[in-house]
DNA sequence: TGCGTTAGTAAGTGTTGATTACTTATATAA
DNA sequence: TTATATAAGTAATCAACACTTACTAACGCA
């Protein structure tokens, strides 16, 4: 390691660990969580705290001693932009260092029905909207979330069957816009960008994140780190095989978890038709008399592929997100009950299954904060890219 | 990170460069490598030359310019020791920083029969009798590799079939043995430590390792480093579910992996007698009408094991190993097949199946190779702690 | 009022790797 | 043979960084 990088490295250790840390801490705190000494942390907080990225409180006392000065991550001071493409709407979302909404503007189009070139039109203006609602604070960068899959460079959407895209250069086309100039915008899956919210909630933990949508998508922490696969595939659980030789998936093969639990195979195992959104099926299915089955069999399905992945991992926490957050309660004993019954590592422990947190748009959030990484990874390069205001 | 960690990091990295590049490096190819400077790697080298951990051959033309000082781990300048117990004997094994080996060692004992109090003995007296070989050469330590579950700390083995051991504290006795006062002695699962002979050979790898042999275990490595999972079990793809609700496995469970290809089922499936050992099996195999389909059902169960793990992890390589080595050529086309008729991953790119390094003892040498870790993380406190022969 | 305790700061030191400029040693071409 | 280009490696100096030590500040408690 070269010591150029050495100074932006503890700087990054003292932000993250201001920006992460349940209750404020002081200076002497932040000594013992990063294993530097006082004087260092001090100036390191002092150009932190002139760089407007943290700020202090009022002293607190604690008991004893000198009270401390309670250190918070700095509030309305820098802009993170998150945007998300849906089939139907585009939102954007402005968030400060601390996480705290600042802005949001939405606009509903028809996704599917326009040319990808309106999207990108009406992205660039939401951006534009967001930035001008508080010009006085700098950007930090762009995150977007789509719902599909995208290149390794970022510049095209694959496929996102729900936006009725294949092969789209909508970043690259939103890249080139004039008043994105300058400023870094990036494109991620949205399933991995909602799994940011849950990594900022368990910094540091290892877990699995199993999301219920259209599909079944999910994702993989290993110690607070998204692992991303050869092709960044990792945790697409949905095609799991869970019965092999069983129902044909709309992947093309057979018995894959998606043929059971995703949205198309619910409405049929409860007897409902295809009128059915997403978010009412649930609903119908409590007026379903098969609700139980219903919910039994998911469980089932879904618990065998959780086990799999259990005995690969050998994790200790499972989180549902999606659809199966709000029916956790529900299917967790179903889900753990199974994964007990196949899975070895869950004879030396138990395994914890919890809902996601329960923000309203994990995909979106996560994306503004994934925006926010830059600052939180260098933040000596942002302090010196904007000299003084 | 504190600045007095910084030289060992960098000593750290640059002896990890010569160790495992696959032809020796000149000091400005170790620049290169590492990122630090030409006159920063040659003070840092210059200790490890001084330490007798690096070592220059003479000096080498590379067409044009001044030929470069090739470096390479130091042979015979140090002891690591590896030692691995079997139901029938114990091997003790060390290498020096090259990982040459140096000394042999074996002792046949029916560890089954006899108290474990005995093994301890036979261990300690194996491990001084190497030592005792080349006793001019400094220890690194000592690991061992145990067919078995290891407790947390290390000190008690806490199941070993094979062995015919249940919570026997082994490792408590060897570090209690006065002659190993003052070294450092681990032990760790076998498989494991197989896992560390392959990950040398390809350093920073991601891949998916499976071993065949009485029943069937493996590992998960990610970036070069071997996971461990919440309790040390990931990688146990032995009870993977393959046939849900299908035969009764030996740990309780159904349709496991492991009730499918491990040694007995093999059998079974080949109508062989249980008098026909592990080693002798596929030969018999071969004499055997059947041989055709029991390496397709064989292969047919692996794949969906290996497809399972890819769906979670996404990774690119799959190395086998253990009885699965000599016969990676037949079974993975089909292990392949399988895969790819199961793992979306599958389709955004080849998946390599290759046969693991065909080293006799990957169990005993990835031991010895442990032993040696130490000495590559830090070796600064190694150099420390030896100030002058 | 004094003491113990904890937070935070100031000044100086030592270690570290980077920079710059140099020497050494070869191949190649005039 | 000699000049030149190229690459490896070294020497001396420098600047950055965090650490050490010692101090001050601010509180509770007796």
């Amino acid at each position: 390691m070269q010591s150029t990088h050495l100074r932006e490295h503890n700087l990054s250790a003292i932000l993250r660990a201001v920006a992460t840390a349940p209750v404020p801490l002081s200076r002497a705190g932040l000594a013992k969580e990063t294993g530097l000494t006082k004087p260092t942390v001090s100036k390191l907080v002092e150009e932190l705290v002139g760089a407007a990225l943290v700020q202090e409180d009022a002293p607190l006392s604690q008991g004893t001693g000198r009270p401390m000065v309670p250190l918070r991550p700095a509030e309305r001071t820098l802009l993170a932009v998150g945007l998300e493409v849906a089939a139907d709407r585009v939102t954007c979302l402005g968030i400060d260092l601390a996480g705290q909404e600042i802005v949001r503007r939405s606009h509903h189009l028809d996704v599917t029905a326009e040319a990808a070139a309106q999207t990108v039109e009406v992205s660039a203006s939401l951006i534009a909207e967001v930035r001008a609602a508080v010009p006085e604070l700098p950007l930090t960068g762009v995150d977007i979330a789509i719902p599909g899959r995208i290149s390794p460079d970022g510049e095209h959407v694959l496929s996102a069957p729900n936006l009725g895209w294949t092969d789209v250069p909508y970043l690259r086309g939103l890249r080139a816009r004039p008043e994105l100039a300058g400023v870094s915008v990036d494109a991620q899956n949205d399933n991995r960008l909602a799994v940011h919210t849950e990594i900022d909630r368990r910094p540091g933990d290892s877990f699995l994140y199993l999301r219920g949508s259209t599909g079944v998508g999910g994702a993989v922490v290993l110690d607070g780190v998204l692992r991303d696969g050869a092709h960044g595939w990792a945790g697409e659980f949905g095609h799991t095989v869970v019965v092999p030789d069983g129902a044909l998936c709309r992947c093309g093969r057979r018995g894959c978890l998606e043929a059971y639990v995703a949205a198309h195979a619910l409405r049929a195992q409860a007897g409902l038709g295809s009128e059915v959104g997403l978010e009412d099926l649930l609903d119908a299915l409590a007026r379903s008399s098969s609700r139980a089955e219903v919910i039994s069999a998911l469980g089932r399905n879904l618990g065998i592929a959780v086990a799999n992945a259990m005995n690969v991992l050998d994790l200790s926490t499972v989180v549902l997100s999606g659809y199966l957050a709000p029916i956790a309660g529900e299917i967790g004993p179903v889900i753990r009950g199974t994964v007990e019954a196949h899975a070895l590592a869950a004879e030396a422990g138990p395994i914890a299954i919890e809902r996601s947190d329960s923000t309203p748009d994990p995909a979106l959030r996560g994306a503004a904060r994934a925006a926010l990484q830059p600052v939180l990874s260098a933040p000596g390069r942002w302090i010196a890219a904007r000299p003084r205001e």
